[in-house]
RNA sequence: GGGGUCGUAGUUCAGUUGGUUAGAACGCCGGCCUGUCACGCCGGAGGUCGCGAGUUCGAGUCUCGUCGGCCCCGCCA
């Protein structure tokens, strides 16, 4: 049976919000709507809890205040829309509700507006109901009537408006750039668009504005800024979302420390207001060379310990085969010391921590328990150098165990910077209200593709070489270094930028070591490299990852938490069942076919 | 593309070694109740065990496939 309400709200105007009467209100006449959360029928009273994104109060429907009223609230069910118009009063001492922010008042309803009904919702909207993600996300719109799930939206949004305010306040100026745009190679798979008015050619969604912003410094913009929604057709992930919010900021004439002054400022002030802490400035440094040394990772998380020791001296030419074969190889030899840990399981050390590293490429896991005598799968085979040497290297100490792991060093880091992750987060060692925040600079400019025998930008083509280096980019580029940085939350990069290339023949050089003929540079980046040539400022930037400032912000597991209509990790959206097919007719309109088997 | 994990009432979950009619709590429906706020009391309805095959005398339970949520690898300049 469907259950309609057709009270209109006429010409009755809310009073305040619902979560906001107190004590001085009361014996005023308020009308305030809201949804009903409940209904507690005492068959002479009735109590409802009236509520919106403000908070609850408590509704009293009395036959001896209104008979019609309290006729009129039989009906109500959770998540009515109800209007009501009564007299805020006291509660008698002994009903004070001390849980809820309005508890000490209560309105006595004298008319009631029905003016919507709801279906019986699939899960509770109070804070303390569970919901699976997928029903939650389905109804986004009742999930979103909780505050535990508005809030990291609201945080959100007073995270961009201080971001808006503090970077006007320096003379930055917002700009759109467009979102149909060109599609330019490299980096991520582009969402497409086709167009209509030139069939077989298509706009693609952007990554980033890169070089748009790039070309608004040669258009004299001097100081911009962004908030915009970037693209990306790759796979999904916790803090991964096809479609995700960049803070963009780009300045002219600036060395990188100009870039790193006007951010830590910024992030000092979100911390500050947002959750009322002093981070210590100007932010730690760590070289890429450093990162990835000690932990592995260019984007390591500084809360904790656990650093990795480098062994690869003390088992050149060893017994340990494993060792000495990966070594003559050209690999290393590097490992973890974790306190406490010979407590670790046979299992554990045979099974989990070998299953872990090996997602990562590793084809095993040394480890030596550090108990009177050592044990360990390859303690027989250590000479009493290597035995001294690994304790002196280690620093580990009775009780500790050492996990060693011996490859080509891109899949030791690998693996260990995440089996060092793994381990914190498993032993407890990661403080839960530290905030660890790093830069990190003198990223490579180019690495070697993995498959191919090509270089790749670390960052991207746009990217300046140190000035120092310019002079190997032809003989040794591998070993030329970048006027990049990233910044590092937590072991999350939440922005990483440069200082650009802004002179075309510089860039034109870069293009062709990425493996661009000067024709396929024309072609995809003509525009931009003719812009260069009208005289284009030194300039640098960096981008943000808003998604994931926020998500580390307000404490949520996923970016999922701080978008209030994400994508399901198939890329589908839960809510609208996007993407869905479409009608033909648009289809042979865009002079499109789709090659799918029926 | 690959690995892991979960999928049972509206919701959150339990369900033994494969064995009678698949349970609980909350929610929902009806009745009673003037101080509740997780209201209470009495009664009731509600299930294609994600879907499809297979094994078996017999499948929620075992096998295979498939779909979906989540986590991860690959991917993400």
């Amino acid at each position: 049976m469907e259950r309609v309400f057709g009270d209109p709200l006429g010409d009755w105007r809310r009073s305040c919000y619902c979560g906001e009467p107190r004590v001085s209100s009361v014996g005023e006449e308020l009308i305030l709507a809201g949804w009903a959360q409940g209904r507690r029928d005492h068959g002479g009273l009735i109590f409802v809890d009236l509520r919106d994104r403000s908070g609850i109060i408590q509704i009293v429907f009395n036959p001896e205040v209104s008979p019609a009223a309290h006729d009129k609230a039989k009906q109500i069910r959770s998540e009515d829309v109800l209007a009501v118009r009564g007299l805020l009063a006291r509660r008698p001492p002994e009903t004070i509700n001390s849980q809820i922010a309005t508890g000490e008042v209560e309105l006595l309803a004298r008319e009631v507006k029905l003016l919507n009904a709801s279906q019986v919702p699939p899960f509770p909207i109070e804070d303390e109901a569970e919901a699976s993600e997928n029903t939650r996300l389905k109804y986004r719109y009742l999930d979103l009537r909780r505050p535990r799930s508005l809030s990291p939206l609201v945080l959100r949004y007073r995270m961009c408006k201080k971001i808006r305010d503090y970077l006007d306040g320096l003379g930055f100026i917002e700009i759109e750039t467009p979102v149909l745009t060109k599609s330019t190679p490299e980096g991520a798979r582009d969402y497409l668009v086709p167009s209509r008015i030139y069939p077989g050619r298509f706009y693609a969604l952007p990554q980033s504005p890169q070089l748009f912003k790039q070309i608004l410094m040669v258009g004299g913009l001097d100081r911009y800024f962004q908030i915009v929604r970037c693209f990306r057709d790759e796979d999904l992930r916790a803090d991964r979302q096809p479609e995700f919010t960049q803070l963009d900021v780009e300045m002219s004439f600036v060395q990188p420390e100009d870039v790193f002054q006007v951010v830590e400022v910024m992030i000092g002030l979100l911390f500050k207001e947002l959750k009322g802490i002093d981070l210590q400035r100007p932010f730690p440094r760590l070289s890429w060379e450093q990162a990835i040394s000690r932990y592995g990772s260019d984007k390591p998380d500084l809360r904790f310990g656990l650093e990795l020791r480098d062994f690869s001296s003390t088992f050149q030419g060893s017994q340990v085969r494993v060792f000495s074969e990966a070594l003559a190889k050209g690999g290393v030899v590097k490992g973890i010391a974790v306190p406490g840990g010979s407590a670790f399981s046979r299992k554990e050390l045979t099974d989990e921590f070998p299953g872990f590293v090996g997602r990562y490429g590793a084809k095993g896991l040394a480890w030596i328990k550090l108990t009177p005598e050592w044990q360990s799968p390859i303690a027989k085979f250590l000479t009493e150098q290597e035995r001294s040497d690994i304790l002196q290297i280690s620093g580990a100490r009775s009780g500790d165990i050492i996990f060693l792991l011996a490859d080509e060093a891109r899949v030791v880091h690998e693996a260990l910077s995440n089996l060092r992750l793994h381990l914190g987060e498993r032993l407890g060692l990661i403080p839960q209200e530290a905030y660890s925040l790093v830069w990190i600079v003198d990223f490579p400019l180019l690495e070697h593709d993995p498959e191919g025998r090509r270089y790749v930008s670390v960052h991207h083509p746009f990217t300046a070489p140190r000035d120092q280096d310019l002079n190997l980019l032809s003989q040794e580029p591998l070993k030329v270094r970048s006027k990049a940085y990233d910044l590092v939350l937590n072991g999350v990069e939440i922005g990483g930028g440069s200082i650009r290339i802004h002179q075309v023949s510089l860039q034109k050089q870069v293009l062709g070591l990425l493996g661009f003929s000067p024709e396929e540079a024309e072609e995809r980046f003509g525009f931009f490299l003719e812009a260069l040539s009208f005289g284009a400022p030194p300039h640098g930037g960096i981008a943000f990852g808003v998604d994931r400032l926020a998500m580390i912000l307000s404490g949520a597991r996923s970016i999922r938490e701080v978008i209030a209509f994400p994508k399901s990790q198939r890329a589908v959206c839960l809510l609208t069942d996007a993407p869905s097919a479409v009608d033909p007719k648009q289809l042979k309109e865009l002079g499109i076919k789709t090659i799918l088997g029926e």
